[in-house]
RNA sequence: GCCGGGGUGGCGAAAUCGGCAGACGCAGCGGGCUUAAACCCCGCGGCCGCUCGCGCGGCGUGUGGGUUCGAAUCCCACCCCCGGCACCA
C-alpha cells in the first residue's frame, strides 16, 4: 500500500461527477467477464465458508424486501472473502406453488411460462444487486432437474420408514382447494391467502418429522437467535406425562379395541377422573355410540366436523358434548366412567382422548360444570377444608381419595401411579408432542409429483429412481375443482407397475413446496450433477452453511423441515454433521413509507428498481443497510436516501478529486489522517463481524467526513493521504462493490478490489493518545479535561481542581472520595 | 392467558462489563453560491429558565419506586407496542 505517485493534477480541473448508472453496469460486465464470482469447489489458499441467503419465491418481480435480506447478506459474504475464505454465496428460485397455478386459473399464462417469464425479470433484477451470487451454480426447483431430485428425496425418506400415507382428518383451505401443513394454518386461516380452514378426511402423504423431535428440540447449541429456536421449541412442544389405558366396560368380540388410552400430564389426578372426553373424530365414538345416543352422537360429530378450525378453537366459548352411552373402567379404581364426545378434545393431540380430571384441570372443570358432572378433589389444596372448589385446583398438594396413595405429595404422586400402571400393563410414563408429522399432500398441479405408483395386484408401489423425474405433463387443466388437475390427466395418470408391470395409476397429488426448499442449500454445492442430489465430495466441501440469513417467519416452517431433512440425510450417510445451518441470523422486516406491510392494495409499495435508477445499486443497497439494526427492520422511508446520496458524492470527490499533496506534509495532520483511516477501519472491522451494517455506515461517513474537511486544511502528507484514499475504497467494498471497484482501479490498479485482503488495523494508530475526560462533582458534569489518555489519577484530580467552575462546585466541602475510570471520567465525591 | 422482543429529539437511530445521552443521517431553521434552483457549500439544532452575549443552572431515555459516587443500561411494580403460541390433556 502506499505506493501512489505523488503527481496530483493540478486543482481546478474540471470535476468528473459521480455517475452510479455507467460505473455500475461496467464493472458488473467486467466481473462477469473475468469469473470474479465464481466459486471453485476448492481453492489451495482459502478455506472453504459457505453464506447463504434464503432464496426468492417467483413471483414476479424482486421487492425490497428482497433487497433487504440480500444486500447485507451480500456485504457480510463479501467481507469473508477479503477475510480469506472461498466463500460460495449461490442464489436460485423457489419456483413451485400456488400463485403461478393461480394466475393460469385467472386465464393468465401457463405456470410454467409465467414462472420462466418471471425468473428471467428477476434474475435481471437480482444482477442489478451487484452481489456476488455464483451465477453457474443457480438452480430454480421447478427444473425436471431439480425436481427429479427432490422426488428422489422423497423416496429416500420412503425407504427409511419416514413417508407413509395415511387417511386422517386434513387442513383443508376452502380457497386454495387443497390440504395444508400444519405449520401452514395460522389463526384457523390460510396462510397464504388467509380463507378459513377446515377438517376433511383424506388419504395423504405424511413425512414422519415425528420420529426426529427430541433431536430437532435440542437446538440450544445452534448459533441461532434465541428467539427462533425457542419458537421451534414451543413448536415441538415436548410434554410429559403417563399413558393410561381404560378398559371399555363391554368390549367387543376379541378382534375390537377393549380399552381407552389416554395420555396425561397428570397421573397423580386419576383418581379423580370423573368422565372420559374423546375427539369426534376418535376411531372408537361409533362403536362406543349406544342406540338411544346415536341421533345426537350423529349431530355432534357431523357439526363438529363442518365447523371451521377458527370456530372450534376458540377459547372463549362454552364447552360442548354428548354422552355416548358407553362407559369405561378406571384403571385404578375399576369405578364406571361415562364416555363422552366433546371438541375441546383434539384427535391429532396425544390419543384423541382425554380423561376428564375436573377438580384439577380448568378444561374439565368447565366441562363437568357444563353438564352437572361431579368434581372430587385429588390433590387436597394446603388447609383444604373439604368444601367444593369455585375453580380447577392446579397447584401440587396432598394426595387424598387415592387409596394406597393418600398422604403423598402429589409431585411424587406423579411418577409412582405412573410406574404404577407400568407394572400392571395398564400404561406407564411417556412423553408426547406437540409437534405433528408433515402433511406433504397438496391437490395441485405446480409442483413436484409424488413418484407413487398404485396397482390393484401390488399395493403402493414407489417409482424406481431410473424413472425420475416424474415429469409433470404441459396439457392439462387448471380448474380447482378440489382434487389435482393431474387426475384428469389421461396420459399422467396410465402407468405400468413396477412390480409386476401390469396397469397402474400414478399418484396425482403434487409435493408441498416446502419440500423442494428443504435441500436446495445441498444442491448449490453440485448443481449439475445428474448422478446424485449431492456428490458425497461437494457435500464434505460445502457444508453445512457457515452463515445462513433469511426472515424468522420461517421458525417452524423452512428452518424446522430443513433440519429434519438434514438429520434425515445424515441418517443416510450423505452429508456431514448434525445441523444444516451452523450459523444463522434473522434480518427484519422492510414496512411501507407508512409504517404498514407493503402491499399492492394498501398503496405503500416502493418499486425497487425506481430506487436504483434513480440513486444507483450501492446507494440503495446502503440505504437499506443504514435504516437501523439489520434485526429490526422498519419503515423504507425514501426520503432518506438522499442522505446516502450525498455522503456517496463526497466519497467520490474525496477519492478522486485533486488534492494538494506534498512528499512529507505536516507531521501532525498526516497522523490524524492515518488514525482516523485505521480507527475506522477498527469500527468497520468489529461491526461487520457482529452484522452492525448501520454502525458501518456511519462509520464509514464520519470517515469520509474527516478527509473531505483535512482535504481542505491545506496540502496533504501523499503517503497518508494515499493510504487514506485505498483504504476508503476497501472499507467500501462489502457494502459498495461498483463504487469501491471504481475508485480501487482509479488509485492505481488493475486487479479486483474483492479479491484484496481485508485490511489489518494498526493498533498503535487506533489508540488515541489524549481525550477529552468529563470531570463529576457528586455525579455531576461540572467540566471537562484534555489530557494524555493515560494521565494517572493524582495529575487527573489536580488539573480538574485547577477548574474554577469544579471548584466553585464543590463550594468548600471536602473530597471524600475520587472515582478515576481512566480515558471514561472523573468523579469528585464532595461532603 | 402464556412465552419472546421492544419503548431514547419532529423522524430513523447511536451509546448497554453501570461512566460525556442523542454519534451518523432525514426533515427543519439561518447564511452562502447561483440569473434561478438543489440530489451544492457553511453553520444551528432535546426541553425550560437566567443572560446583550461568552456562558450558567435545572429537567430529560414509557410510568412509579429502589440499588449506586454515578442508571438509557442493574433490581421491583406497572403501562403501551410488535412477534409467536393458545381447549396440546
Amino acid at each position: 500500500m502506499g505506493g501512489r505517485p505523488v503527481t496530483a493534477p493540478a486543482r481546478g480541473a474540471r470535476a468528473e461527477r459521480y455517475d452510479p448508472t455507467s460505473i455500475e453496469r461496467r464493472w458488473r460486465d467486467w466481473w462477469d467477464e473475468r469469473g470474479v464470482n465464481t466459486t471453485p469447489d476448492h481453492d489451495p489458499e482459502r478455506p472453504n465458508r459457505y453464506h447463504l441467503t434464503m432464496f426468492p419465491y417467483t413471483s414476479g418481480d424482486l421487492h425490497i424486501g428482497h433487497w433487504f435480506a440480500m444486500a447485507p447478506s451480500d456485504a457480510l459474504a463479501r467481507f469473508h472473502r477479503m477475510r480469506g475464505s472461498n466463500v460460495l454465496f449461490p442464489i436460485g428460485f423457489d419456483a413451485f406453488g400456488l400463485p403461478a397455478e393461480n394466475a393460469a386459473i385467472q386465464g393468465g399464462a401457463h405456470p410454467a411460462d409465467w414462472t420462466r417469464a418471471n425468473i428471467e425479470r428477476m434474475r435481471e433484477q437480482l444482477r442489478g444487486m451487484g452481489a456476488m451470487f455464483d451465477l453457474s451454480r443457480e438452480v430454480a426447483t421447478n427444473a425436471p432437474d431439480y425436481y427429479r431430485w427432490t422426488q428422489w428425496w422423497f423416496l429416500l425418506l420412503y425407504r427409511q420408514g419416514l413417508a407413509y400415507r395415511k387417511e386422517a382428518p386434513a387442513n383443508w383451505c376452502t380457497s386454495c382447494n387443497t390440504t395444508l401443513a400444519n405449520e401452514q394454518v395460522l389463526e384457523g386461516r390460510c396462510e397464504r391467502c388467509h380463507a378459513l380452514v377446515e377438517q376433511r378426511r383424506l388419504a395423504q402423504w405424511f413425512l414422519r418429522i415425528t420420529r426426529y423431535a427430541d433431536e430437532l428440540l435440542q437446538n440450544e447449541e445452534l448459533d441461532w437467535p434465541e428467539h427462533v429456536k425457542l419458537m421451534q421449541r414451543n413448536w415441538i412442544g415436548r410434554s410429559e406425562g403417563a399413558e393410561a389405558a381404560f378398559p371399555l366396560e363391554a368390549p367387543e368380540g376379541a378382534s375390537g379395541a377393549s380399552e381407552i388410552r389416554v395420555f396425561t400430564t397428570r397421573p397423580d389426578t386419576l383418581c379423580g377422573v370423573t368422565f372420559m372426553v374423546l375427539a369426534p373424530e376418535h376411531e372408537l365414538v361409533e362403536r362406543l355410540t349406544s342406540e338411544g345416543q346415536r341421533a345426537a352422537v350423529e349431530e355432534y360429530v357431523r357439526q363438529a366436523a363442518q365447523s371451521t378450525d377458527i370456530e372450534r378453537q376458540a377459547t372463549d366459548r362454552p364447552k360442548s358434548g354428548v354422552f355416548t352411552g358407553s362407559y369405561c373402567l378406571n384403571p385404578l379404581t375399576a369405578e364406571r366412567v361415562p364416555i363422552w364426545i366433546a371438541d375441546y378434545a383434539l384427535a391429532s393431540y396425544g390419543t384423541g382422548a382425554v380423561m376428564g380430571v375436573p377438580a384439577h384441570d380448568q378444561r374439565d372443570f368447565e366441562f363437568a360444570q357444563q353438564f352437572g358432572l361431579p368434581i372430587p378433589v385429588v390433590v387436597a389444596p394446603p388447609a383444604w377444608d373439604g368444601s367444593p372448589l369455585a375453580a380447577a385446583y392446579l397447584e401440587p398438594g396432598t394426595m387424598v381419595g387415592s387409596g394406597q396413595f393418600d398422604g403423598m405429595p402429589s409431585e411424587e404422586a406423579k411418577e409412582a401411579i405412573a410406574r404404577h400402571l407400568e407394572e400392571r400393563g395398564q400404561g406407564g410414563p411417556t412423553v408426547t408432542f406437540r409437534l405433528r408429522d408433515w402433511l406433504i399432500s397438496r391437490q395441485r398441479y405446480w409442483g413436484a409429483p409424488i413418484p407413487i405408483v398404485y396397482c390393484d395386484g401390488c399395493g403402493e408401489q414407489p417409482v424406481p429412481d431410473d424413472e425420475l423425474p416424474v415429469e409433470l405433463p404441459y396439457d392439462v387443466e387448471f380448474l380447482p375443482t378440489g382434487e389435482s388437475p393431474l387426475a384428469r390427466s389421461e396420459e399422467f395418470v396410465a402407468a405400468a407397475c413396477p412390480a409386476c408391470g401390469g396397469a397402474a395409476r400414478r399418484e396425482t397429488d403434487t409435493m408441498d413446496t416446502f419440500m423442494c426448499s428443504s435441500w436446495y442449500f445441498m444442491r448449490y454445492c453440485d448443481p449439475h450433477n445428474s448422478e446424485h442430489a449431492v456428490s458425497a465430495e461437494a457435500a464434505a466441501a460445502w457444508l453445512p452453511v457457515d452463515q445462513y440469513t433469511g426472515g424468522s417467519e420461517h421458525a417452524t416452517m423452512h428452518l424446522l423441515y430443513a433440519r429434519f431433512f438434514y438429520k434425515a440425510a445424515r441418517d443416510a450417510g450423505l452429508v456431514p454433521g448434525d445441523e444444516p445451518f451452523t450459523r444463522y441470523f434473522s434480518q427484519g422486516q422492510i414496512l411501507g413509507p407508512d409504517g404498514r406491510r407493503m402491499s399492492k392494495s394498501r398503496g405503500n409499495v416502493v418499486a425497487p428498481d425506481t430506487q436504483v435508477e434513480r440513486w444507483g445499486s450501492d446507494a440503495f443497497r446502503c440505504y437499506l443497510m443504514f435504516l437501523g439494526p439489520w434485526e429490526q427492520g422498519g419503515p423504507y422511508d425514501p426520503d432518506g436516501i438522499v442522505g446516502i446520496a450525498r455522503w456517496l458524492n463526497r466519497v467520490w470527490s474525496v477519492a478522486t478529486e485533486p488534492v494538494d499533496l506534498v512528499e512529507a506534509g505536516e507531521p501532525g495532520a498526516a497522523r490524524a489522517v492515518r488514525q482516523a483511516a485505521h480507527q475506522t477501519l477498527a469500527r468497520v472491522t468489529g461491526d461487520l463481524e457482529r452484522l452492525r451494517f448501520n454502525t458501518m455506515i456511519a462509520a464509514l461517513m464520519e470517515y469520509t467526513n474527516t478527509l473531505w474537511r483535512s482535504r481542505e486544511s491545506g496540502a496533504q502528507d501523499s503517503g497518508a493521504w494515499g493510504e487514506a484514499q485505498e483504504l476508503l475504497a476497501l472499507m467500501l467494498a462489502p457494502a459498495c462493490p461498483h463504487l469501491a471497484e471504481e475508485l480501487w482501479h482509479r488509485a492505481g490498479h488493475d486487479d479486483s478490489v474483492h479479491r484484496q485482503p481485508w485490511p489489518e488495523a494498526d493498533e498503535e494508530l487506533v489508540r488515541r493518545e489524549t481525550v477529552e475526560l468529563p470531570v463529576q462533582v457528586n455525579g455531576r458534569i461540572r467540566g471537562r479535561l484534555t489530557i494524555p489518555a493515560d494521565a494517572d489519577e493524582e495529575a487527573v484530580c489536580q488539573a480538574a481542581l485547577a477548574s474554577e467552575r469544579v471548584r466553585s462546585h464543590l463550594d468548600g466541602r471536602e473530597i471524600v472520595r475520587t472515582i478515576y475510570i481512566p480515558g471514561r471520567m472523573l468523579n469528585l465525591v464532595a461532603r
